[in-house]
DNA sequence: TAGTGGTCTAGACCACATA
DNA sequence: ATGTGGTCTAGACCACTAC
């Protein structure tokens, strides 16, 4: 078989790109799309290869690569499974902060307590972070996270109020799992990919107060931003960690 | 050919593992003696294969892990390369503080300047950090980078005594480049990975002065353990960022 | 036993770099 | 023109999981 013309590349528009990755846009698609639910498994290799006419070593070059973004998650002897964030492991991945007694397998937070929960109308920051406009309505939630009683991560954060009709504190209150378990749960909102920016402040006397430190604490400040399937983003998060008796860890490759 | 056995497991102890990760730890083992060095280019995946007694699918799959984790570069039509932080975009791959106006692009710190360097008796952290005994010899390096002309880094590092003799003021004064390469090219020590601990934290009389700041003035602390091949950390280092105009920037998978 | 992903092979051709 | 890595294929067998 001749190669990289292939099925699939559309009549008169070059695609000069390796048939495995047109492949892997393919599949992203029908993630987006809802084709297979989080935790599911997606087809076989041989049947995908199948499906869209290339051999399964091709196939495998694809799902690989989604394999390497967290997009799916290859299970030997039983199949290839679309990523979620319910799963145990991956309940706090994009979660840094770790106690200072080791323990990196640890838990996530113990008690998570709802400040508020409300609609608002975006501020030019937020609308910028999230590509809406200014103006634009988003939910607005901040809450407080606490380890073994000490309240350690004061965090607010901004959704689009379009993908996010119907989050209230008390359905934040009832579920008892990540946030964004519930995001892809109730929502269909995956996050797939996040970028943070660390600085250290100190803490207005407000956050100060909900954090039960004093205002010439210093803190860990964390703004994130987390990204959908097609680096959209859906999550703007300003957090601040007391780094008393927990570090951010980070990984250098 | 039949499979795994290989010309090259060891005649009694059971091997176990695919073969083309026995052959990813065989050319490990060649690059950590020097086989060849930082920049250099390997043999091609055929002759590796070759001398190996492997197919050159095989061989390519050892090599994409080698890849995968920065340890040697491919480039197309040319050949596979051993990584080194002398190139231009790895001159500053562990730092990752950036300005707050983008240019993610952007250089390294233009002035640094070396405070003390010198020789002396490893303290219980820092012998535990790299795995020396409490009193073994370690050089301390101490100096500050500054970007157009404000002093923003302050950083304490630590180096084992025995692989780094030599290792003196003048000789990092002279040396205009990173200092992962200047390891890397005088004393053949390639770090290859790290991990890092981030606090918020005030800094104490003397650490504000050298940063020109004051000591109300919230810092991010950064401690980094940097490991060369098989694990073995060789470096700790201890920073302070000033982050009024810079933050650390993350991506988070 | 059957189905899945994981490994390994052998060979073809493409894209890129260099001489 | 030659040599490199990059892509694609086809087919074999292994390891794990489930029934």
């Amino acid at each position: 078989m001749s190669n990289v013309p292939s099925p699939l590349a559309e009549p008169s528009a070059p695609s000069f790109s390796p048939l495995y990755q047109q492949i892997k846009v393919l599949i992203l698609r029908l993630l987006q799309a809802g084709e297979w639910k989080p935790g599911e498994p997606i087809p076989s290799e041989s049947d995908l290869a199948a499906r869209f006419g290339v051999s399964q070593g091709t196939m495998r070059k694809a799902i690989d690569e989604l394999a390497a973004e967290n997009l799916v998650v290859r299970r030997q002897g039983k199949g290839t499974f679309v990523a979620t964030h319910a799963e145990h492991h991956m309940q706090y991945r994009f979660l840094k902060l770790v106690p200072d007694d080791g323990d990196v397998t640890a838990e996530g937070p113990a008690v998570r307590t709802i400040i508020e929960c409300r609609r608002l109308r975006a501020s030019a920051d937020v609308a910028r972070a999230l590509t809406l406009r200014t103006g634009d309505t988003v939910v607005q939630v901040r809450r407080v996270l606490a380890y073994g009683g000490v309240p350690t991560i004061l965090e607010d954060l901004w959704l689009p109020g379009n993908a996010f009709k119907g989050l209230t504190a008390e359905r934040l209150e009832e579920w008892h799992g990540a946030m964004y378990a519930l995001f892809e749960t109730e929502f269909g909102v995956r996050m797939v990919r996040a970028t943070e920016r660390l600085r250290a402040v100190l803490p207005d006397a407000q956050q100060a107060s909900l954090l039960a430190v004093d205002t010439s604490t210093p803190l860990l400040s964390v703004e994130r931003v987390a990204f959908t399937y097609h680096d959209t983003p859906m999550e703007l998060r300003r957090g601040l960690y007391r780094t008393d008796t927990h570090h951010y860890h980070n990984e250098l490759g």
